[in-house]
DNA sequence: TCGTTAAAGCGACGGGTGTTGCGTTAGGAT
DNA sequence: ATCCTAACGCAACACCCGTCGCTTTAACGA
């Protein structure tokens, strides 16, 4: 790890929000403690492992510190969301549409059914704290425009038309899979995300998301 | 599944489960008044309103009243819930399938678009509470049950193949929509609704669905 | 009508959460 | 080397939440 700058990125919060008049060695430690223990919790105990007080407990960090810093636990999760999403992740190139939204399906169906719960956490928490909820969505605005590419991709070879809406097909293929896991809570099959895939690319070919 | 645990029935405490061995005059009253006081409250200022002091304030009720018979919020939802899935709810016939699935997306759509947020709430209210969570369960897969006649229809018709799985379509069909307003949070535009419903449609009539 | 007993009312307690005012530490600039 | 001040540490506080033991009410049955 690097963290070049100390990143003071979007995070929901204040952290960097600003000017950052005083990124120095310090600051930057506190929450780089304050940031593995949130982590470290979750890992442990889930969400409900994550009491504002546990955290500064953990980092080594006075209540007050954090309370000061990042309000609540949804604030602590919208700076660790922040981080994550400075990653190089992109989709992989299967050769073919069908290939690229099942490869995609399969990770979102693993980061869904992953133990501990991290994301199921964070979409709980989106729903009662502002700066988590813009952090989480910032977090998949970026997702869904890297996976666009498997759409233009899918133009390029003529599967599907050229003006084809790409992020409306990726919903309509991911979508059901979230649907299943996070909101009906049903089989855990991975069928689900494969078939989920391939129909919302048989109704691309079809000229359906234009 | 089945193995029994010690909770007993459905509505997530006790409330109306059970022996009811005493559903006489008070009780019933009780009851009454604490769930119209929730609905009240969750209309009023949303989850963020749901405590249970004060819902026991707004009931003329006291406090421990509510925490013995409902436990907690989500036990209050739960019942509040039950009592919703106890409606004469069926799905229009207009006579195609893409006619059905869009009718049944509007009301998806207007459902999730509801001010105030009642489906938000509830949803929210159902990854804090487990009693919340299974009666919300419990309400959708009834709600697809009603649904999956829709399906049998298009397939009577010959729009789809007669061993079309009526669940994964009708999934197919709404996951985009609460997908987009309740997890994304992106455009709250109808279009978005009628176009999910469309693009399921034409993936069924191709077979995706057996 | 009257006794039984579930269920509601009541007050108090323990624990956790978030806030505030003030003192202390240490980063950054002169 | 020195000052300034942002950021952290600290302790106390008020508040809210959920629970417990006890008393009182009133539904149901004889």
């Amino acid at each position: 790890m690097d963290s070049s700058p100390p990143t003071t990125g979007i995070s929901g919060t204040d952290p960097g929000a600003g000017p950052a008049r005083r990124p120095g060695g310090r600051s930057a430690q506190v929450r780089r403690r304050v940031l593995d223990a949130v982590a470290a919790l979750l890992v442990e105990g889930g969400y409900d492992a994550l009491a504002v007080d546990a955290v500064a407990d953990r980092a080594g960090v006075h209540r007050t510190t954090v309370y000061r810093r990042w309000r609540d636990v949804g604030g602590l999760l919208a700076d660790v969301l922040a981080e994550a999403t400075e990653d190089d992740w992109q989709p992989r190139d299967t050769g073919s549409l069908d290939g690229d939204l099942v490869a995609i399906n399969h990770e979102v169906h693993r980061a869904l059914t992953a133990e501990p719960p991290l994301t199921g956490a964070l979409i709980a928490a989106s729903f009662r704290s502002p700066p988590a909820a813009a952090a989480l969505h910032a977090f998949w605005a970026d997702r869904y425009d890297r996976c666009a590419v498997v759409v233009h991709r899918a133009a390029r070879r003529g599967e599907v038309p050229a003006r084809t809406d790409a992020r409306a097909l990726l919903v309509a293929a991911t979508a059901p899979v979230y649907h299943e896991l996070l909101l009906l809570r049903g089989a855990a099959d991975v069928a689900v995300a494969e078939r989920a895939a391939r129909a919302a690319a048989v109704a691309a070919r079809a000229g359906a998301f234009t």
